[in-house]
RNA sequence: CGCGGGAUGGAGAAGUCAGGUAUCUCGUCAGGCUCAUAACCUGAAGACCGUAGGUUCAAAUCCUACUCCCGCAA
């Protein structure tokens, strides 16, 4: 069976591994171009994912948009390709390119949380669990037909970064299962309930904004969802000037009045307040500095 | 040349504009106080003020060049 891949994001790399080690072996890889990276742009980074490809000697293909590449994938004939966090919408010359089937692998409980920011909105939402499921591409985002899906509980103080990556692991298990599937039925799929479907779109760094007029437990959920990325900040006036103030997990519940976005130390931790109390904070950056102990920012307050 | 902030004992900062004895909040160590403490009191150690030049009687501070770190933006 020929497999084409199609993917960008690090939470790929377990299941691409997966099928160089195991099979099927994939026949190409198409992810997204070098990014330019760093503060001057000088400087391209290509996706890790195409490092691997590389390695294993497996012909990458990076199109500025993928329609350009619909021909030429034709060409090869794929049986199956796979799609995962590849970073643009797939269109119908690609999608007919599949002579059985092009499949997704979204790191949510499907039709909850179509789109980029699938994990930050579980871990935000508080919910207890969370998924990788495994449906069909079609026109519309992440709104195919369900082949199967795969659970795992998230934890009380996971934050994003950790629950990507056990997702990551989770892949593997979930696209064999979904290929033994397609093999004894290659028209298996459910229909999302359309009553179900919440959205959780592409974020930015802005909208890592902190709100404290929102409840602690909910600004604490916040934090560690949008960790490592957007991350969470809000701003602190020091020295006449206001300075923004990235605030990093762990943080916890505090049992102290004090009023939202107003700062306080209180037995030795740094606090801030939110609608129902504070979050105590444990490492922060300001504008300018490394990220140090939120002790060491009290101390020049 | 995309925009901006920064480098001062182990940590975080003030001092730089108006050059003249190294300051603050912590930490560390020693001692004291206390039933007790992430509390309080006393004392101590620890810095060639990012690097290299320059100006000056005198430079953390002024001038020039350089290195490194970080925020925004992509």
């Amino acid at each position: 069976m020929k497999l084409a891949f199609i993917a960008t994001g690090d939470i790929a790399q377990p299941t691409f591994r997966h099928l160089i080690t195991h099979g099927p072996r994939p026949c190409l890889l198409i992810t997204q171009p070098d990014k330019p990276v760093g503060r001057s742009h000088s400087e391209f980074l290509p996706p890790e994912i195409k490092s691997l490809a590389i390695e294993n000697g497996i012909p990458v293909w990076q199109p500025e948009r993928i329609i350009e590449i619909a021909d030429a994938l034709t060409d090869l004939h794929p049986d199956i390709i796979v799609v995962m966090a590849y970073g643009q919408i797939i269109g119908k010359d690609v999608r007919k390119a599949a002579k059985k089937a092009i499949i997704n692998l979204h790191a949510s409980l499907l039709p909850k949380y179509r789109g980029a920011s699938c994990i930050q909105s579980a871990i935000a939402n508080g919910d207890t669990e969370t998924g990788i499921t495994i449906m069909r591409v079609i026109r519309e985002l992440d709104a195919g037909d369900i082949i199967s899906a795969k659970r795992i509980p998230i934890g009380k103080t996971e934050t994003a970064g950790e629950l990507h990556d056990r997702l990551a692991n989770l892949g593997p298990a979930a696209l064999d299962e979904a290929l033994k599937i397609l093999a004894a039925n290659p028209k298996a799929g459910t229909p999302q309930n359309e009553a179900e479907v919440t959205y959780a779109p592409k974020l930015l760094r802005e909208n890592g904004r902190l709100d404290f007029t929102k409840p602690a437990a909910e600004i604490e959920r916040f934090i560690r969802a949008y960790h490592p990325w957007p991350g969470t900040f809000t701003e602190v006036f020091v020295k006449g000037k206001t300075k923004r103030l990235k605030i990093f997990p762990p943080v916890e519940i505090a049992h102290y009045l004090i009023g939202p976005s107003e700062l306080a130390v209180h037995e030795g931790q740094l606090l801030i307040g939110c609608s129902d109390g504070a979050i105590a904070l444990s490492q922060v950056q300001p504008e300018g500095s490394k990220p140090m102990p939120a002790t060491a920012f009290a101390n020049s307050l």
